[in-house]
RNA sequence: GGCCCAGUGGCGAAGUUGGUUAUCGCGCCGCCCUGUCACGGCGGAGGUCACGGGUUCGAGUCCCGUUUGGGUCGCCA
């Protein structure tokens, strides 16, 4: 059934063949894309990863008419100019290959689906059968650009002088954070190694032995929910830098992001991507090299966008009206402000008219985000008013609230009253939705932004304490350090994260590099000095023998390529990604194993009803 | 853990207020075709309607449960 290649080799990838080949004699390999039979003659394409070229073969190999597609085979052959039509939608459209020899290497069932792009199969069944939807040319293209991606950024850190160095992937487990992968040990019984959810303490350790600037393209690991955007295991870009501070991180990745910018069209251009994608990248590209990426500090982020990741293609900013509706009618409203909370709206220009049902959706909306409900006012083209709480309120005072607002005839403003969070949260959320739906978004666009001066503490209800925002080895803002006792959550960190088009790209800090600004940073979170000491106790060492100051950033290299190939879901860039439940379909991960396995960890296994 | 969406030949979909033999496109198989490229023509095979239970004279359709995926909230220092 299956033939060997011995005596061929491989001269050329498929769509690497161009009109110089003209009169050439070629050895291609790959698999068949499609086979068209007229008869006398016949049509085959052959598919690499470079693309696809036409085999025509007449008077040939017999075999050639029933080919199964998807077979892998080699053709001799030599190269003409098309005898027919050319076909402008293909690379190698303008020649096509006359065969000599055609060796069937491996004859291929019929697949579970086509092979092809544009298809609308589900994706459990593309993921079990995974390599077969790799052979996909729009995969094909997001895993190569992928590794173009990746050597760009090791030439730039490269040539910045930044060395890569490989940190352990068995390290100790530390609580604090996201839950760790636990990978038991043999000599250890009873023992566990955690699975690293980034090398920040082990990069950080890399500063102390003075290896200045450090970078790795790091596999890291969380035990948590899956998203579009989130996988159990993912990719950072990661980097450290010694002797700088927060505008040195954010100056040599601005440049990095720029270089790729400018570095990645071309390489887009020859795999074939949309253009449009590649036309917004070359703006963004501009737009970086002149103006380089704008600033907003977290606490603006959130009062304009409700968002710490704002999304910069469109306005429809929130607006704070608690002063205006204090001492209003409408109890809602006073009472949240009663309680400590804000009044804030959204104004969706235009949308005065939105029927009654889709204002419900929108309100449900608003309520998954933790808000109690959602006051609106719809303004009439004639300049009357529909709102939910007008009985509350005086024509005044209403009028005043729109005025706040910029209403104007034909505007619907949507109002969230609560704690600050909820509201940002709430109005955040909607003001993403109604930019959708009201086609405010430039898809095509990019847009950058650092978003600074991050709280360093963040209250958790949970845990009835406070915890670190980034991490806690991050520095505290110098002017607010005074306020750690008698307000700590008032207190900002050097912390920085690069946000594109709403999306979290990578986040970094000025990390503490005094030993008494560190313990006070551990007592604060809660940190006994033994169970400190337990866990960070290598670092807080290497702390008193010289440790320069350090700064640095991660960026998910996953949501990176994701966002720049114009994919919907990290699944798309991950060769091989697992489900909502963290499994994967291909291989059937995780199972269970043998008893054997499980007596040498000396592990015994009680499952939870 | 909560909420929402989906599951109908290999793939994608249609299937009306519950009513005859479950329809269409792609793919697959066979025959024909010497310039096709989303090839075309003729013919054909292929279905536990995700699974289990219930309501009913009768269920792809209604109800309950389960399951497999997707989205999202919580979670993700």
């Amino acid at each position: 059934m299956a033939e060997s290649m011995k005596g061929l080799k491989r001269t050329a990838r498929c769509a690497e063949i161009t009109e110089e080949y003209i009169g050439q004699k070629v050895t291609l390999m790959g698999w068949v894309a499609a086979v068209r039979n007229k008869g006398g003659i016949v049509f085959a394409v052959l598919r690499d990863r470079s693309g696809t070229i036409q085999i025509v073969a007449e008077d040939s190999d017999p075999r050639w008419g029933s080919l199964k597609t998807e077979s892998a085979v080699a053709v001799t052959g030599t190269v003409q100019k098309r005898a027919g039509a050319v076909n402008p939608n293909m690379k190698t459209g303008s020649i096509e290959v006359i065969p000599e020899e055609l060796r069937i290497l491996s004859v291929a069932q019929t697949p579970p689906f086509e092979v092809k792009d544009g298809i609308d199969t589900r994706e459990d069944l593309r993921l079990k059968y995974r390599y077969l939807d790799l052979r996909r040319p729009e995969l094909q293209r997001k895993i190569i650009m992928r590794s173009r991606v990746v050597q760009l950024i090791r030439d730039f850190l490269s040539g910045e002088g930044f060395l890569d160095i490989e940190t352990p992937n068995l390290i100790g487990s530390t609580p604090e954070g996201a839950r760790d992968y636990l990978v038991p040990s043999r000599v250890h019984p009873g023992a566990f190694y955690a699975l690293p959810q980034s090398p920040q303490l082990l990069k950080q350790l890399l500063m102390c032995s003075g290896f200045d600037r450090y970078y790795q393209i790091a596999r890291c690991f969380r035990d948590e929910d899956l998203r579009a955007d989130r996988q159990p295991e993912f990719t950072q870009v990661d980097m450290e830098l010694s002797f700088v501070d927060q505008e040195d991180v954010i100056d040599v990745n601005t440049r990095l992001l720029t270089f790729l910018l400018e570095k990645m069209p071309p390489v887009m251009r020859s795999l074939g991507f949309d253009e449009e994608l590649i036309r917004g990248i070359e703006a963004s590209a501009a737009d970086l090299r002149e103006n380089g990426i704008g600033r907003i500090t977290w606490q603006d982020a959130m009062d304009r966008y409700g968002s710490d990741k704002p999304d910069l293609r469109f306005g429809m900013e929130i607006r704070d009206v608690s002063e205006t509706v204090k001492g209003c009618g409408f109890g809602v409203f006073t009472g949240a402000l009663e309680n400590g909370g804000v009044v804030r709206g959204i104004n969706a220009k235009g949308q005065g008219s939105m029927p009654r049902k889709k204002i419900d959706k929108l309100v449900d909306t608003a309520k998954t985000y933790g808000a109690k409900g959602l006051a609106y006012i719809a303004i009439h083209e004639d300049g009357t008013c529909k709102s939910s709480f007008a009985k509350f309120m005086t024509e005044e005072e209403m009028q005043q609230l729109i005025a706040a607002m910029d209403g104007q005839p034909g505007d619907l403003l949507l109002f969230a009253a609560d704690r600050f969070r909820t509201v940002c949260a709430a109005l955040g959320a909607l003001r993403l939705v109604l930019g959708e739906e009201m086609g405010l978004i430039d898809h095509h666009a990019f847009r950058f932004v650092w978003v600074v001066d991050f709280p360093l503490l963040e209250w958790s209800d949970e845990e009835n304490r406070f915890m670190a925002m980034h991490h806690p080895f991050t520095m505290p803002n110098e002017d607010d350090w005074q306020k750690i006792d008698s307000d700590p959550g008032a207190v900002r960190a050097v912390a920085y994260d690069i946000v594109l088009n709403g999306t979290e790209l990578g986040g970094g800090s000025v990390r503490i590099h005094m030993d008494d600004v560190q313990e006070k940073m551990l007592e604060v979170l809660g940190f006994s000095k033994e169970r400190a000491e337990e866990q960070f106790g290598f670092l807080l060492t290497a702390f008193k023998y010289g440790v320069p100051p350090h700064a640095g950033l991660a960026y998910g290299l996953d949501r990176m390529i994701m966002l720049f190939t114009g994919s919907d879901s990290i699944r798309d860039v991950i060769a091989f990604p697992k489900v909502k439940d963290a499994s994967d379909l291909m291989m059937r991960a995780p199972s269970a194993v043998d008893a054997k396995q499980l007596e040498e960890l000396s592990l015994s296994i009680a499952v939870k009803e």
